[in-house]
DNA sequence: TCACGATGCTTGAGTTGCTCAAGCATCGTG
DNA sequence: CACGATGCTTGAGCAACTCAAGCATCGTGA
């Protein structure tokens, strides 16, 4: 067989670390008791307190499930609903103590990004945080 | 703040990258009528026919989901089952030619990796490819 | 000031993706 | 040929999601 281009092949490992690293991080929540999905939301908390617009956004989704994971997360006390002081429609939800810990343990057994990266030497860390910077950065949509 | 080392740089770059990776593979397929876990089956079949119980090890999943989503594919003639010739346990997979049109239809759509990746000139993909391969090769598990 | 559209969230209904436990048919082997 | 192992399906049940509707509150223009 023809030996692929460099594009090529980079976009096969690409997925193949996608799917890896999903499943990594999946693994990573359950053993703490969480979904992913779950985890996600905690992640998106641990800056500070958000309302469930701005999470529902973040996360690419409708409000209504913001709604329910936040209540499912509020009922294992992860997470608290509180009120906004300046407009009664808004609900801020913050992450408890428990919340927190429980957030930081899910990044502890998430060793699959630490470990890829960590088989780089230092060099190669810079090069790939650098290609990886030049990929993320979004197209300038707006004019 | 102080400016983070490049192995965090690139893990917050990795998350986000794979962020939006997963976003765009689910609205490529979503465009095509396709949920990402049907498209994934559809993938998983493009170099042939497979047995049910080798679509649950692929994906990493129990063999009764992939009787549902291969019913569910197959009542929308994207994919068949047929018997396999010397197990008659044993139910073979593979697409139909409107599965594999899908297929090519949802790859078409996700743009996202060939976009990112274009992004860089093809030295850096030589690169690119390069850390990829070294964090993507997995540890050797057997003795 | 107050009616009314916009905003923020919730509820209810329905689908999909998933798991686990059970069950059925077939296979291979002692 | 009996019996455990293998391959798949069925059924029950939950989480994650979407959409449509609904409720409370906000802000604004007449």
């Amino acid at each position: 067989m023809a030996s692929p281009t460099p594009a090529v092949r980079a976009e096969q490992l690409l997925w193949d670390l996608v799917y890896a690293y999903d499943d990594a991080y999946e693994r990573a929540a359950l053993e703490v008791g969480l979904s992913a999905a779950q985890a996600c939301v905690l992640e998106h908390l641990v800056d500070g307190p958000a309302t469930m617009g701005r999470l529902a956004d973040e996360m690419l989704c409708d409000a209504s499930n913001i709604t329910q994971l936040v209540a499912r997360l509020e009922a294992r006390t992860w997470v608290e609903r509180g009120a906004d002081p300046t407009d009664r429609r808004v609900k801020r939800v913050a992450l408890t103590p428990a919340g927190r810990r429980a957030r930081r343990e899910v990044h502890r057994r998430f060793r699959l990004p630490a470990d890829r990266i960590g088989r780089l030497d230092p060099a190669q860390q810079e090069q790939l945080a650098g290609l990886l910077a030049l990929m993320t950065d979004p197209d300038p949509e707006r004019v």
